[in-house]
RNA sequence: GGAGGGAUUCCCGAGUGGCCAAAGGGAGCAGACUGUAAAUCUGCCGGCUCCGCCUUCGAUGGUUCGAAUCCAUCUCCCUCCA
């Protein structure tokens, strides 16, 4: 039997986090935070992260939450690393009789769990000084310079990145170079890495999607990211500052993090930098339309044709429902 | 009341007789995506029956082979003098 799979993903803002906790505690849930930024402790306002009192369902339920704040701002983090951690926990909720749930907006982490057998990633670890000095040709002989090294060993990928996409030809370059050296040890005779057994990743899946009209959500974002001010982002951003956390940390990225630092630089008036952070997340939430709007897989929900909350958590939960054939707890 | 300055495509803003559907920026739209993904990158951006045509540069009329660019009048806005 196929292990039971709840995706819950949106374009931020969509109220994926408030739909989460009430289908959790019907289902007898536990989420796994599946989203990049939620990761990183003392990064709560920008990432709109849920509070502790936010966890209590209606009925009482406290829904455990999985992959937020396991991180530090200065640690490094990647998919792969997500879709390893992910699948053990998956795993162990099961053991625990809960069924387990992501819910966040990151595309591409998602997929990596739920396309398993899509998304394998090479074993070989990230070697940075290679990266270091790719960018390096880059700045120094152009882009193309560096996409040519990649035509030369496979034209079909190169062709389908774009040559100013550095950190894509950099890494397809890393990928060809590692398959090239697991060729050459393999004629020496030497024993191929034994590639990581892939587990069976068929799982029987349910993805909702949360929508609404463009116009509807954007207001959305704006209002949020006046809220997120509100309740002291700009704080939170120069307390991370102030523990010495660097702003060029992958973390200090995240919208509403690297426009505050501007501002705090003197780069940007305050005004300056909230608006920004709208256009971004406005931005992003398109990307992530794009990247979700080729899944049919999803079954969307369109909040704005729900009069409250409740209507919505009940059409979402009649639809779990009778796929999974299950009664609410 | 008088003297200047200005009105440009969604916004800002170049353009002062043809090479202008009109620089540049912003906003917006569309898309890509296999180890930084809240990142990175690409394309479109007046309309169409789209290698050409049509409608645009406050309004109307004029000069000219030809105007967003010159002239006249009008409307609105700004500054200054009364």
């Amino acid at each position: 039997m196929k292990k039971k799979l709840l995706v819950i993903l949106g374009p931020t803002a969509s109220g994926k986090t408030a739909l989460s906790v009430e289908i959790a505690s019907h289902l007898g849930g536990e989420v796994i935070s599946g989203d990049s930024m939620q990761f990183y402790r003392g990064m709560d306002i920008g990432t709109a992260k849920i509070l502790p009192g936010e966890k209590m369902a209606k009925n009482g339920y406290c829904v455990p939450h999985h992959l937020i704040d396991n991180l530090t701002p200065d640690m490094t983090y990647s998919v792969a690393d997500f879709q390893r951690d992910a699948d053990h926990i998956i795993d162990e909720i099961i053991s625990r009789g809960h069924i387990p749930m992501i819910v966040g907006g990151t595309g591409l982490y998602i997929n990596a769990v739920i396309d398993r057998d899509k998304y394998q990633f090479l074993q070989e670890e990230i070697d940075d000084a290679f990266r270091r000095e790719k960018e390096r040709e880059a700045a120094l002989y152009g882009n193309n310079y560096v996409h040519r090294q990649l035509q030369a060993l496979n034209q079909t990928k190169a062709d389908e990145i774009h040559a100013n996409n550095l950190k894509r030809v950099i890494r397809a370059l890393e990928i060809e170079l590692a398959k090239k050296q697991r060729e050459s040890l393999k004629k020496w005779g030497k024993k191929e890495e034994t590639s990581k057994s892939v587990p069976d990743s068929a799982y029987d899946l349910i993805l909702i999607g949360l929508t609404m009209p463009r116009e509807q959500l954007y207001n959305r974002i704006n209002n949020r990211v006046d809220m997120m001010m509100n309740q002291g982002l700009l704080a939170e951003v120069s307390s991370l500052l102030a523990v010495g956390y660097d702003k060029n940390l992958n973390a200090m990225q995240g919208i509403g993090y690297r426009q505050l630092v501007a501002y705090l630089e003197g780069l940007v008036t305050l005004e300056e930098a909230v608006s920004l952070i709208k256009r971004d997340t406005r931005r992003f939430a398109k990307r992530q339309m794009t990247w979700f709007g080729k899944d049919d897989r999803i079954q969307w929900f369109d909040i704005s044709c729900y009069p409250n909350q409740e209507a919505l958590i009940c059409a979402v939960w009649q639809h779990i429902a009778g796929r999974w054939a299950i009664a609410a707890r």
